[in-house]
DNA sequence: CGTCTATTTGAATGTACTCAAAAGCGGTGG
DNA sequence: CCACCGCTTTTGAGTACATTCAAATAGACG
């Protein structure tokens, strides 16, 4: 465990003095989370906004009683949470669960508002943490709108090959929105040309 | 032409001494854009985040030649930029237009940074802001992977009913990621029922 | 009033889904 | 180390959802 990943992270946007940094660092939490455990389950209070230090997640929605849609993956240096019910501290509307044995740095909506205050460029931070993360979604529904699933699994392919070796078809499938018997179907027309 | 509205969507977030709203209303230009006419267009460098004092507006991204697919609506109290291309000040992938005669505040890049230079405060506000944006969209996105057409029809109507007063069905249909005539099937069998 | 665009309608087509069954693959225990 | 179990992937047939295209109707606006 070190947090040199996550400072890295923290620098390319502010930059902390030591004292700063120290206080950052004495509010994460250090988890290790197993494959195939959840981080969060529908209905729990979402308490904490989680950094990957290493490993892989999936957040996801279930609906209609079996079926699953993909709402992100997150691999080693993204952020991920539900942030909907992590800023309202209100129960989850989505599983997150560990694609891999994974480390993440933890902060609590409590400690999150506490580092705001005292280190006000923790704003900065975020609003440009949060700004990326609006352009990404918005960037997904103009592709979910305007392209074909054939369309939207090439760019998922070359968009995140890093997270595409670690997922199965099955994953891909429920983040392009489509079944995968249909995906399957795709690979192999394909794979003819 | 009065600051009261948009001084009052910051003090939602943040509060400001006379100094600072001083400075931030002199950050401000006023714009009037007619009915139809386009604040901005693919190519063009996105140069202002706008704030709607009144009116309304609404993104779209043009794709295989004459389709569109609505990326969002902004009415009076909303924000509306193309942000991947206003943050980097790149050419823009969509267009903006007025759906009525609207009223805006406009911010430049260069005079945002100033502002969050100058009124650090701002940051949160922007943080809250692009934070509010994300979950709209993640929500979206959730949406469009779990729900039928119909269902994201009935969702849209009660989640922005002002909106759809003043919208086409082409509109909703292209937001909604359907063809207008599918759009109309649909509304044919609700009306049976 | 005439023109332009939006909306509706219907037929034909294509895209994606459901269901069921077989094949493949990975992990676990004996 | 191999055999078995459970899950993923593939395959195919039948079906449902959504599109395309064309034409008729309705509305909005100068």
């Amino acid at each position: 465990m070190t947090q040199d990943l996550i400072l890295k992270n923290i620098s390319k946007h502010i930059s902390l003095n030591e004292e700063e940094t120290a206080y950052f660092i004495s509010l994460l939490k250090y988890k290790e989370i197993a494959k195939k455990d959840r981080l969060l389950k529908e209905g729990e209070i979402c308490k904490n906004i989680n950094y990957v230090h290493s490993g892989a997640l999936r957040a996801f929605y279930n609906h209609k009683g079996d079926k699953e849609a993909t709402i992100m993956f997150a691999i080693a240096d993204w952020w991920i949470t539900d942030m909907y019910c992590f800023v309202g501290q209100k129960p989850a509307m989505m599983y997150i669960e560990a694609i891999e044995d994974s480390c993440l740095f933890q902060l609590t909506k409590q400690n999150l508002d506490m580092l705001f205050v005292k280190v006000p460029k923790f704003e900065k931070f975020f609003r440009i943490l949060m700004q990326n993360a609006y352009i990404r979604e918005q960037l997904r529904i103009l592709q979910n709108l305007s392209q074909s699933a054939e369309e939207r699994y090439d760019s998922f392919l070359s968009k995140y090959p890093q997270i595409a070796q670690k997922i199965t078809q099955k994953q891909i499938a429920s983040y392009l929105g489509i079944t995968p018997e249909f995906l399957s179907a795709l690979r192999k027309n394909k794979a003819k040309v």
